[in-house]
DNA sequence: CTAGAATTCAAACAAACGTTTGACAAGCGA
DNA sequence: TCGCTTGTCAAACGTTTGTTTGAATTCTAG
């Protein structure tokens, strides 16, 4: 019941966010991930109940950072005045980014999340809805007032665009690589590229 | 050896496609693409060598169509005069979502291509790679006559968040659902809206 | 028609999978 | 110290995995 930083169902948690980036969550074995994280195969039945529910819970803690990060990023670009365009994108867009680096800074989360993206899992769409549905809204209705000449449809439209393009980068798919550059300053380079090419294409028309 | 369409050979790669598109390479057993193809299981293993090389197989042959019809619609684009940013980016982006569509309708190829991006997968990586980096190339040096503002450092990343977009939308991941519209409708808002984000992304600065 | 290659098939293989079990140790309030 | 909960562990559970086998069947060239 501790929440110790090395606790048995930490290290699980840590093993297996790495080991699904990588393999995947059918590609990744208990076996693996209890190997990795020096623990007996049977403590994730008993700390979480089965793989299914551990991998419910790796997805749950880190979402529910993102989510209060973006949400607290939107109302600070919001009390600002007067309300840029690039500071609403940045709410979206740089605490996803952020999201990529754990302690150990691996991406291990992003690779997570656009593999939960691919995998077209019912269940794990629907809980990406609930939890991402009315944060997305907030910033859809952010966009729409400074936006005026664009309708809800369409504001949809473009932030599914800017949302797929995010997901890309923060799984550092792309051809580009960081040449010398650290990992935070990849990352700035990622959010202010992404962000001034999503301004363009919303400011568009 | 014969190309028949309703070979043991071919409904073993048409089951495949659909299964891995919904299922992932590890969660697809050969026994439920077997099952589905109504083929026995064996055959996998006769026909391909083995699992492994049934994946690249179905990629292959994909991703072979891709290339040949994005390389010939760069071609159209710039014997046309004069040639339009918006025709360049079409021929980068209509192939790809028109590979959405296989003869039964089904998005399965796609979902598999975001899929292995979202893997990671080294070896499937640098497949990708081999396949797609010339025609990548090609399209960042035609778009950079369009640009000439633009230095090609920029123009790749360019092409990176508009190739994270297109691959987001292709999987159909987005909030954006068709009412009432057909999939070739569908595919062709998707197209245009994708293309103009782009275009004015593209123009930016 | 026939010999031989190509293909299909049911059955079995070892290995790996998620999960369960029961014994054992550690922690802790009474 | 006691009794009870909590956690860990090796071992085994029944399935499912990809692959192999050898016999049966189908196809095809001579």
């Amino acid at each position: 019941m501790n929440p110790e930083l090395f606790s048995t169902k930490q290290r699980i948690l840590d093993a297996a966010e790495a080991l699904f980036a990588s393999h995947g969550f059918a590609g990744a074995s208990l076996r693996q991930v209890t190997s990795n994280a020096q623990v007996n195969l049977a403590a994730v039945n008993y700390h979480f109940g089965s793989k299914e529910n551990l991998i419910n819970e790796v997805l749950r803690l880190r979402l529910d950072k993102l989510n209060a990060d973006r949400t607290q990023a939107l109302q600070a670009a919001l009390t600002k005045s007067p309300t840029q365009l690039e500071d609403v994108l940045g709410a979206w867009i740089r605490p996803a980014l952020a999201a990529s680096a754990n302690e150990k800074g691996s991406t291990a989360f992003v690779r997570i999340l656009a593999r939960t993206y691919a995998e077209q899992n019912e269940r794990l769409r629907s809980f990406l809805h609930d939890n991402y549905g009315h944060v997305l809204r907030d910033f859809t209705t952010a966009l729409g007032t400074l936006l005026p000449h664009l309708d809800k449809q369409e504001l949809y439209w473009r932030m599914d665009i800017i949302t797929g393009a995010l997901t890309f980068a923060m799984a550092d798919f792309g051809a580009i690589k960081r040449r010398g550059a650290s990992a935070e300053q990849h990352r700035e380079l990622t959010a202010d590229h992404l962000i001034h090419f999503a301004a363009a294409g919303l400011r568009a028309k």
